[in-house]
DNA sequence: TCAAAAGTGTTGGCATTACACCCATGA
DNA sequence: TCATGGGTGTAATGCCAACACTTTTGA
């Protein structure tokens, strides 16, 4: 069960520009909605023992200044996965992270302006720096998840979902490779794992457990600091697997 | 992990209705597109040990008498569970089936004729015999999953995901519930999951450990037939759980 | 030499597997 | 009485959880 709707053929074909209105369409004698169609995107990460994900305060519109999840429309002759992509590059300038299509809210008064469908999707990424809001928002901050600031629209129901994905995946998949950098220590990548799971896992368990399983490739240099330098480890692979982790 | 996007306020207040062309919209210098939103249905029923999922055979466009999933755009301020549960209602009669969601299509070219994005849903019903095909089909029938005919758009992908839902969710929640009807002996029971997940399990080792679990509940009458009268069990209850069951 | 983090083995209990025979009925 | 599917118990195994001390370094 990994991200899904791959196929991403981007039309090139364009066709004229014309404004459209927010109308129904009548077909068969039923009137068919025509909502704009989203992505929003809740990238998480992990910093200092804590699992954060980025914000964005909202401009224009009713909720401006409201936080949210950075998101936007598709264009013309995008996929859903192209523009989650691109909304994930928006602010973090990445484009090769971990991304995967989680659900989609439809509900018609979810937005007050108008019937918006989103689709909702979440991104894992290691270094929580780089980010700098784009100009079509007020601002953009990360923010701990055990301490969000209310919520624009229904992302709040986002925000749950999400945050129950990830730890459902983190337990049967390999995707913490997509936060962590290149290299760690053991302590550092058991460490995601209590912070996200909210749970120590024993110490001794877990290194067997995880060693066992052969996810890490054991490195010959060791990071140095104040204390007993910690070996290093990298993944054996990184790409998204199944694989039974706890 | 559930269904999502449950927030089901119908909008009330109806806009005038106009034909609205299929063209993009300029906000801010990009080109929006404006897709159209449909929802697609997979149902799923089992029958004399066999899965099945229910196509209906396309009447009109460039992919007519073509294989298909049920489906078709969304209304006017209908939300996508409803519009969901609407397509289930059209050939099956079922309001109450057990309905989920799966992932969202979206890419440009899917559908030839225009930008189709396509919310998947998967309903799991325990008797596929009422169903009829409604006029808007050329035709309608069950097909085993084992031997789907080619499909139209990308619904093999959505056959393909929505299979390996099925088998996941039926590991650890008791949907197994509206897959069977009201009453049934042990061995049904069993023969669903065997069926389902393409293997027999040990016959001692899954009732003790169903049993154990307080899923089934064992009604006082039998089944009786040609041989030894069967105990009747229904489930102790009817609402999705989760449950870890394998 | 002390503080702080890294690293490591053994055991008991529980859960899962494997396995084969008797039972109740209708024909 | 026989054919057919319904229903059951026990022993062996493997896996997981619980548990605490030694090592290495920098200050």
């Amino acid at each position: 069960m990994s991200s899904v709707a791959k196929i991403e053929n981007v039309r090139t074909a364009q066709p004229a520009i014309k404004a459209v209105p927010d109308e129904p369409e009548r077909v068969g004698g039923f009137r068919y909605a025509r909502p704009k169609v989203a992505v929003d995107i809740i990238v998480f990460a992990v910093s200092n023992h804590r699992l954060s994900c980025y914000l964005i305060q909202l401009k224009r519109g009713p909720l401006s200044s409201r936080w949210a999840f950075p998101g936007g429309l598709v264009r013309v002759g995008e996929s859903l996965d192209a523009a989650a992509r691109r909304e994930l590059a928006s602010p973090t300038g990445l484009s090769d992270a971990y991304i995967e299509q989680l659900c989609t809210f439809g509900d018609p008064s979810r937005d007050p302006r108008s019937h918006v469908v989103s689709v909702a999707y979440m991104a894992l990424i290691s270094a929580p720096g780089l980010v700098k809001a784009p100009d079509k928002y007020a601002d953009g901050k990360w923010f701990e998840v055990s301490n969000l600031p209310p919520l624009a629209y229904d992302h709040a129901l986002m925000a749950n979902y999400a945050l129950k994905r990830l730890k459902a995946k983190l337990a049967y998949t390999n995707i913490a490779y997509s936060l962590l950098p290149e290299t760690f220590t053991f302590a550092e990548f058991e460490d995601l794992y209590a912070t996200i799971l909210g749970r120590q896992p024993d110490r001794r368990n877990f290194r067997r457990s995880i060693m066992a399983m052969g996810l890490l490739k054991e490195l010959p240099m060791k990071r140095t600091g104040r204390h007993r330098p910690a070996t290093l480890f990298s993944f054996a692979t990184r790409s998204p697997q199944i694989i039974e982790m706890l």
